[in-house]
DNA sequence: GCACCTACTTAGAACCCATGGT
DNA sequence: ACCATGGGTTCTAAGTAGGTGC
């Protein structure tokens, strides 16, 4: 298989590469430093136009792609495709009878396919696609709408909610500047309160984040202000943070019957605002409010920490929903930025962001049926590739002797990605982010070679921050070839150089486009964490066991696969008490064993000696509290060991995004577990089209 | 090929509130 | 009935990836 990646055609572009091995790595420099002086250009200048330094990049594989598109099509074309379309259109067009109230059709005989590649029919894949394709066939958002009760009748009109307008504070809460008190203006004002509301949060003490806010505050303040406050250390927010902790105490200590009635004001405004019909079918809109307005909160050492993120107002919004639906008025006295109506995008609502300049939108819920779908997709794709992984595993090893430098780095790079689970690592603007990186952005300063590190040879150590600014930290054996590479990608260069300076995600992503259809770096992650779950749970769960043993092993191989992708949190700040306390449970309830132990014996003593029923069936009733008490005892220690081995594990995030989630439905139908045990409500109606599906044959 | 733009998924923190133990 | 705790929910930042136009 990898013999169709010929690397003859590698050789053509570079004619100037010789075999001599140093003059190979002389070429290599001064390569390398040309494009160091153009990344640093880049930098400087970033308007200028680019060089052609990265001519050699652009030669393509045309033949090689075409190859495997025809493969691709012969491998559609499967024998079960036919028998299949039929439910399949059914449950996307989403107007069969055995429909469920998501959207999704139930199909009743996917079980016992041993192939299940008719998902990925030309039919399917056409069907998703099918409001970009067919004209006549249009997106229906219709908005079911009622603003507010005077616009009861209207069926179809409401939209995005706002944040609620700044109330003033009282005129009893006082700012302070310079030890004197201050009235400010309520602009002025609000964005004070943003600062106040922080005051015990460390981002407050921060150099940036109070430089940033401080620099936003006084583009808000009059003139008089602005004169006035000059020095950030000089103000008092103090009555004001008190303020504001008074009130969610106030919050906090209200009655039973105020609870619900905010309760039932939400659930209100959910039913007004948090739905959407699309294609007939009433979806839940995932965030229906927009973002209020407040201090930017980035993770990590992020340079705009502090920033004011202004209020959004109507005239900031796009509304998309199709032509024939009413779409939602704005508010009295305002106007939308545009009302649009692109079927080919899934958002209902979006404006830019001011911070980043980034759009934000407003989507459906992963429940719907069109984050359905492509969760779907998402994990046929992965599956698609576990079909030719070892083809594209022995094409890497192979590339790490390639005579070209790009090929190299982006053989090493590609085995990082399926080996360690990295992320595929896109340039970032510098200044305007945290620094951060993924796999192909990876500096000279992120890795350490250790040519033998205890006991093992060829280690390398990874050190460095990655998405969210979670810091990716291992040490890892590598083969010969991939050590001998690193050290060649290194030489010569400066701590903060590029590890792969031929190579980007772009790059990388078309190379893996040329290797199998839909495949991108991201899906590595997603097939290595998912046959990794699977994996696991055939090692890990013992038929004997009972079912929260049997969901420890879950547990556990799902943490298998948070340690994989990095899926870190921080210890809770209760951690410690809280095991104490479980301890302090797991001893009471040994103590409690030992004694119902002690009546069994006595119980059973007694028996021996009386001989009548009446004592016989004592023994019975503490023998059944014995095992009960057991049972007890079992289940807490469980429960221990897993919060223990979960401290700063997260395993959220895999399980939502990383986890077919047909493999745990499978399992719990292969071991009897309730699929309850494992997805929580929210998560049963995001993988409900899983839940349908799978059956305990189900084979990743 | 690159800068920029757009659309979408993935991510941890913060917040909320039901639960179950006392 | 009360309260602490942890699981669930919400929030929105931070990624990936593909398109466009020069």
């Amino acid at each position: 298989m990898s013999g169709d990646h010929s690397h003859n055609e590698d050789q053509i572009d570079c004619g100037s590469r010789v075999n001599d091995s140093h003059k190979h790595k002389d070429k290599y420099k001064e390569k390398e430093h040309k494009h160091k002086d153009h990344k640093k250009d880049k930098e400087r200048e970033k308007s200028k136009h680019g060089n052609s330094d990265h001519k050699d990049f652009s030669d393509k594989k045309h033949r090689d792609k075409e190859k495997e598109k025809m493969k691709h099509k012969d491998g559609s074309t499967d024998k079960y495709k036919d028998k299949h379309k039929e439910k399949k259109m059914k449950s996307l067009d989403g107007k069969v009878k055995k429909e469920k109230e998501n959207g999704f059709a139930s199909p009743q005989h996917m079980k016992s396919e041993p192939e299940d590649d008719f998902y990925h029919s030309p039919k399917y894949e056409k069907s998703l696609k099918r409001e970009r394709d067919d004209d006549d066939n249009e997106l229906l958002i219709g908005w079911l709408y009622f603003v507010d009760s005077r616009w009861e009748e209207e069926r179809y009109t409401d939209g995005p909610v706002f944040a609620p307008p700044y109330e003033p504070l009282p005129s009893n809460v006082k700012f302070y500047y310079d030890g004197k008190v201050m009235r400010l203006s309520p602009e002025a004002e609000e964005v004070a309160t943003f600062f106040a509301k922080m005051l015990d949060h460390e981002y407050t003490t921060k150099d940036i984040f109070r430089k940033n806010f401080f620099k936003d505050w006084r583009k808000e303040m009059t003139a008089e202000e602005k004169a006035k406050i000059t020095d950030l250390k000089k103000c008092n927010f103090s009555e004001m943070n008190e303020f504001f902790k008074a009130q969610s105490e106030a919050r906090k200590a209200m009655t039973k019957e105020e609870k619900q009635k905010i309760k039932e004001d939400n659930e209100r405004i959910l039913q007004e605002y948090g739905f959407c019909i699309m294609d007939n079918h009433r979806e839940r809109i995932a965030n229906f409010r927009i973002e209020p307005p407040g201090l930017f909160r980035g993770r990590g050492d992020h340079p705009k920490m502090g920033m004011l993120k202004r209020r959004i107002r109507p005239e900031d919004i796009i509304i998309n929903c199709s032509k024939d639906s009413k779409h939602p008025e704005p508010p009295p006295g305002t106007r939308w930025k545009e009302v649009r109506h692109d079927n080919k995008v899934t958002w209902l609502v979006s404006w830019t962001e001011n911070i980043q300049g980034s759009i934000k939108y407003i989507m459906l819920n992963p429940s719907s049926r069109i984050k359905g779908e492509k969760d779907w997709q998402k994990y046929e794709t992965a599956r698609r590739l576990k079909k030719c992984v070892d083809r594209i595993r022995n094409q890497y090893r192979e590339d790490w002797k390639s005579k070209e430098m790009r090929i190299r780095q982006r053989a090493v790079a590609l085995y990082f990605i399926d080996k360690l689970a990295l992320r595929a690592g896109n340039e970032k603007e510098e200044g305007e982010t945290a620094d951060t990186v993924g796999c192909c952005s990876l500096r000279v300063e992120h890795i350490k070679l250790y040519p033998e590190n205890d006991g093992q040879e060829y280690v390398v150590e990874f050190d460095f921050l990655g998405k969210d600014s979670i810091r990716y930290y291992n040490k890892v054996p590598v083969e010969k070839r991939v050590f001998k590479n690193l050290q060649l990608f290194m030489e010569n260069k400066e701590p903060d150089d590029d590890l792969f300076d031929r190579l980007n995600t772009s790059i990388l992503n078309k190379h893996l486009q040329e290797l199998m259809d839909g495949l991108t770096a991201k899906v590595f992650r997603t097939y290595n964490a998912s046959i990794t779950l699977q994996q696991q749970l055939k090692e890990l769960t013992n038929a004997e066991e009972n079912i929260p043993a049997k969901i420890l092993s879950y547990n556990r191989a799902n943490r298998a696969v948070a340690i994989l992708c990095n899926h870190q949190r921080a210890p809770p700040k209760t951690f410690e008490k809280s095991m104490q306390n479980l301890q302090t449970k797991i001893d009471a309830k040994r103590e409690q064993l030992s004694d119902a132990k002690r009546e069994l014996k006595s119980a059973k003593a007694d028996a021996k000696v009386r001989k009548d029923e009446k004592s016989k069936k004592a023994v019975e009733t503490k023998k059944k509290a014995v095992q009960r008490i057991e049972e007890q005892l079992m289940k807490l220690e469980v429960q221990a060991t897993d919060r223990e081995e979960n401290k700063q594990i997260a395993l959220g995030t895999s399980k939502l995004n990383y986890l077919d989630p047909r493999i745990s439905v499978a399992w719990c139908k292969k071991w009897g577990i309730p699929v309850e045990k494992i997805y929580n409500k929210t998560q049963r109606e995001k993988f409900a089209w899983a839940i349908d599906m799978a059956d305990e044959d189900f084979e990743f």
